[in-house]
DNA sequence: CAAATATAATTAACACTGTTCACAGCTCAA
DNA sequence: TTGAGCTGTGAACAGTGTTAATTATATTTG
């Protein structure tokens, strides 16, 4: 009875391994059932067996996928000292992951996700994913300064849309025009949120 | 030679209609050739007569739903005197056009645009929608305040950023969880903008 | 060990999608 | 009236996600 998870879980995980390596290398638009079976080295129908659809099966690699993302950040920010100043190193880092795999931010934040399923949970984990990485200096933040929880929440939410419409922006619509217009504009809205 | 630059047009304006039709009742999820097609009276293969692809074919159509939305805007906000208020006006109810045509939204901000062709003039179209109908009450506040253009600059980006944002996470992700939740994060972050 | 059964993987098929191309029908100048 | 060019068209192609029927494999039973 035990074998037959395991196995099950296994054939899962090459399915999982499959889309992973196709989204990052060439983003959803290299995304179809018969090229991700084809890469896990089996048929296109054996995926139906183990996943509703394909869209579930490319929001499985939510997960995977943010921890990437944290350690990544983690990496970048090591040594900045906590508070204001890792908070700053942070949503840099956070928005450098997505510059460098846009793909992954459609998976994120743009592609429609599957009406049933996990598809609750997944969202909720993508709207505070970018909170939780930040929680020890917004805590660090709020003792120091003083300021209360209201406040708190609305900063994050405050920076989670400015980030969030900023990546929006420039990757899908190009604005602003060029790379280094864009991190001026960053500098400008993270230097603001915190006064 | 009048003549035929008039049929064409006409012959666009087909497509263009029936695109917009589709567009606003089932959003982009309603859109492909032959449906477009057929609702214009026409073949399918007649719109590549017309239009390089179906994608330069949709955003002909930004144009028109700008307008829409800011008469729409214009209607809602009527009486609000200059300034702050009619600000926050005018935020709520670009907001409440996105929600009354969520197709609408992904046309604008999330639809991927064609490589080519007049897609830069639309993106920053759509990337300065906002500005050009706040325009009038920015300089009426700045000039109140005695706020340089740069500050002025800063507030837009940042409007622009958070509105997007928000409508993004609630529109594709279902966050916050509910409407009147969403439009108490919505209140925080516009009260806090104009301080 | 062999046969029957249950399970898993596969191929074939369906209904779509966008796009291209050869061709029919029409318009208009020579 | 003839011929050239323009316009609209269906067939066809290569792709998509998904399902059902069928084959191959594994497991259980006699």
């Amino acid at each position: 009875m035990n074998n037959k998870l395991l196995q099950e879980t296994r054939m899962k995980r090459y399915f999982i391994e499959a889309t992973r390596n196709i989204l990052r290398s060439e983003g959803l638009k290299g995304i179809s059932v018969r090229n991700i079976a084809k890469d896990a080295g089996y048929s296109y129908a054996t995926l139906y067996n183990y996943f509703n659809d394909v869209r579930d099966l490319v929001f499985e690699c939510v997960k995977d996928f943010q921890h990437e993302c944290e350690v990544d950040i983690s990496n970048k920010v090591e040594g900045k000292s906590a508070g204001i100043e890792r908070l700053k190193a942070i949503s840099k880092a956070y928005v450098e992951y997505f510059l460098e795999y846009p793909g992954i931010f459609e998976l994120f934040y743009i592609e429609k996700m599957s009406a049933y399923g996990n598809s609750k949970e997944s969202a909720r984990l993508i709207y505070h994913f970018l909170d939780r990485i930040c929680q020890p200096d917004w805590d660090f933040y709020a003792q120091k300064m003083k300021l209360n929880s209201d406040f708190i929440e609305r900063l994050k939410d405050q920076l989670r849309f400015t980030l969030t419409g900023m990546l929006l922006f420039y990757l899908n619509r190009s604005s602003p025009d060029n790379y280094a217009e864009f991190i001026q504009v960053l500098e400008q809205q993270l230097n603001y949120i915190w006064e």
